[in-house]
DNA sequence: CGATTCCCCTGATAGC
DNA sequence: TGCTATCAGGGGAATC
């Protein structure tokens, strides 16, 4: 479940593969993976085009894509689920994609690729996605960035420019509870299940614990264990707990070290009590009972 | 306004 | 063995 970490992950890998290359072929093997066009538009659009940049806005990947002398426009893209980009050399074998590097998950055919574009160098950028919950948009450069998608996002926790006054600024007005806050991305960008609870666990913060309640102290833990679990997150190129992988077809090593995600019965690994899991809206938590007590 | 539920999907797993 | 039920989960929309 490819978080900010593994967004970034992707789109630092994408950098270096794809960009200044030309798209040169469109197969979309699910339709409604594409949202903003029909599989013809699409495919007329995109064909010829050049790749300029690659970014990254919470958990969305944006493509800039420039004609000689056409209109900058942009692709937007959200992995949802089990969504990844994957770039290599690829055969198409029937109607699967079989990679010619490595393959994926073990198996040299990845029946879950639903887009493959296929670049000026030879090699293909394809979007694996085995739940079809990813989305694509197209559109023109600013018809994409002023998407409510984009628009109503919150900060990005690693941009310098996300300081402690700002959070605090934000988490005052909060209702809800941490874990929830966290996991808003209207609140803050990028944060999913798994960070949401290795950063709670991290700062002693009960899930259910209302945010707006956090002492500046408290509050400033949080903020804290925000940056530090995501960057540490990002230097290990993310975490591969059941299908994520890099552009490469690389796991993130996160995982191993992680505190609390899907460890339920497990010992905390600060002060050895049992970790439970929990329903948090229609999400599962997972904390140390002992070590994230809710406070008045 | 916030909270809950449904929906989109398929693979893994548990139960029979 | 093989079937069915359940669950996982990002996030938007509809509903309470």
């Amino acid at each position: 479940m490819p978080e900010l970490p593994e967004v970034e992950t992707i789109v630092r890998g994408l950098r270096k593969k794809i960009v200044g290359r030309k798209i040169v072929g469109v197969w979309l093997g699910w339709p409604k993976l594409v949202k903003s066009h029909n599989p013809a538009e699409f495919a007329r659009i995109l064909k010829g085009k050049k790749i300029t940049g690659v970014e990254r806005r919470g958990k969305n990947i944006l493509m800039d894509l420039s004609a000689p002398k056409g209109v900058e426009l942009k692709l937007l893209t959200h992995q949802k689920m089990t969504g990844h980009f994957m770039v290599g050399k690829w055969r198409l074998a029937g109607d699967k994609w079989e990679s010619l590097n490595g393959g994926h998950l073990g198996h040299k055919k990845n029946s879950y690729i639903r887009l493959m574009l296929t670049l000026d160098d030879g090699r293909g950028l394809g979007l694996s996605d085995v739940r079809k919950f990813a989305k694509i948009i197209l559109g023109e450069r600013k018809e994409i960035e002023n998407l409510p998608e984009l628009k109503k996002l919150g900060p990005e926790p690693l941009e310098r420019g996300f300081t402690f006054s700002e959070f605090e600024k934000i988490a005052k007005n909060k209702k809800s509870a941490a874990k929830r806050a966290l996991l808003d991305q209207n609140f803050i960008a990028g944060i999913g299940n798994i960070y949401s609870d290795e950063i709670l666990w991290l700062s002693r913060i009960h899930p259910l614990q209302p945010i707006s309640s956090l002492s500046k102290e408290r509050l400033q833990k949080l903020f804290k264990a925000i940056k530090w679990v995501l960057q540490k997150a990002v230097r290990l190129r993310g975490s591969s707990v059941s299908d994520y992988r890099d552009s490469s077809g690389k796991p993130g090593s996160y995982a191993k070290t992680r505190f609390v995600y899907r460890k339920a019965g497990e010992p905390c690994p600060r002060c050895g009590a049992k970790i439970i899991s929990m329903k948090v809206g229609a999400r599962t938590g997972h904390f140390c009972g002992k070590c994230q007590k809710i406070s008045a």
